[in-house]
DNA sequence: GTCTATAATTTGATAGAC
DNA sequence: GTCTATCAAATTATAGAC
């Protein structure tokens, strides 16, 4: 059987997801954990807050782990960032438009109202960007260009899952996966140019 | 002095804005109203939910007036969304990271889980995509590609609001103005070429 | 570590005097 | 229309038996 830490982190991750933090009870959590209550505060000491910090840094990694899974296969990166957008459309349908992004939702809560979540989740957001900015400057991109077309491939991905969500259609995410390819392939292309001028100047 | 019912939409409004709607409390909401408890169920009968339904809506009809407020004096409509995009940030770093979009939050929330709240938000989404796509179209955008890139525009807003608040930093915001002005430039260009290309055949 | 009882507070909502 | 008292339920959190 699994951990009763393990489990409630797991509810929590999922709960959060789907109606953020403020609307997510202790009650309901371990009702969804199948645990007790007293347990949550035995591994939680620190209450609901440190229940959701946790919980965030779990969802970062495992949507960091997620990002691994569709890029290392693929032959590019432009053909990554198209199976990632890809791949949230079709989650997102085959789960009825619930599970998007694990923390988006705690995110904008959060974001004025409770500073050690704020910077939880900026830190999670940043190390998606991070990795998703090694792999473009991998490609040959300069890092700080790189970093910037990361952080733009995110914000479509996040907006384009409000949108989603709201209308409950993958039209948004699809047209973001057209432009997300556009961006990133042009992007690679003045790379390659700005190479070949370098190149001819020597 | 303004009248009760405006009062409570608008302290309504901000704080769902702010801190979303499971968050948001209706002692809060008086407060902040200078209104009594009991003003609330006499103007919104129908509780909590009522009350977010139309604060929701007119958080989509002011923000549908900016939408209008910055692209009718702008001398065309890449020079309003460039105005757009960097007017969001101004506005966000001059309010603390507080003032992004007024319903993204609410949006996030209710999408699985109150279906009255989740269309409402929807329909307002749209509105703004329907104005912004009429604008393009206005420019010279075949109707379906003005609507894409207007869900795009959108979609790049709203996530770069989410990194913006989150991090407490304008630089997503940047980076997207730039990108969203290299968006609508595109596909003005390609629909100049394929006109060009119609008429030289005829 | 688990579970239950319960405290203390707050929640959305209602009733009824004014 | 406004205001206050109040309800029932739910909230986060704690104490202590097991």
């Amino acid at each position: 059987m699994t951990d009763t830490k393990e489990r409630i982190l797991e509810a929590s991750t999922e709960l959060f997801r789907r109606q953020g933090y403020a609307a997510t009870g202790m009650n309901q959590i371990v009702a969804e954990a199948q645990a007790a209550l007293g347990s949550i505060y035995h591994f939680f000491p620190g209450g609901k807050e440190q229940l959701a910090v946790e919980a965030i840094r779990k969802s970062g990694a495992l949507y960091g782990q997620l990002i691994d899974a569709v890029f290392d296969p693929a032959p590019d990166v432009v053909a990554g960032v198209s199976d990632f957008f890809l791949g949230a459309a079709q989650h997102l349908q085959d789960t009825d438009f619930e599970d998007a992004c694990p923390i988006a939702t705690v995110a904008l809560e959060v974001a004025s109202t409770n500073e050690t979540l704020r910077r939880t989740t900026a830190e999670v957001f940043d190390s998606w960007i991070t990795n998703t900015a090694s792999r473009l400057h991998g490609a040959g991109m300069l890092r700080a260009r790189a970093r910037e077309v990361a952080t733009l491939l995110l914000a479509l991905l996040e907006g384009s899952f409000v949108l989603c969500r709201a209308s409950r259609s993958i039209d948004p995410l699809q047209a973001a996966e057209r432009e997300a390819v556009a961006i990133v392939s042009r992007a690679l292309d003045s790379t390659d140019r700005t190479r070949r001028r370098a190149t001819r100047r020597r």
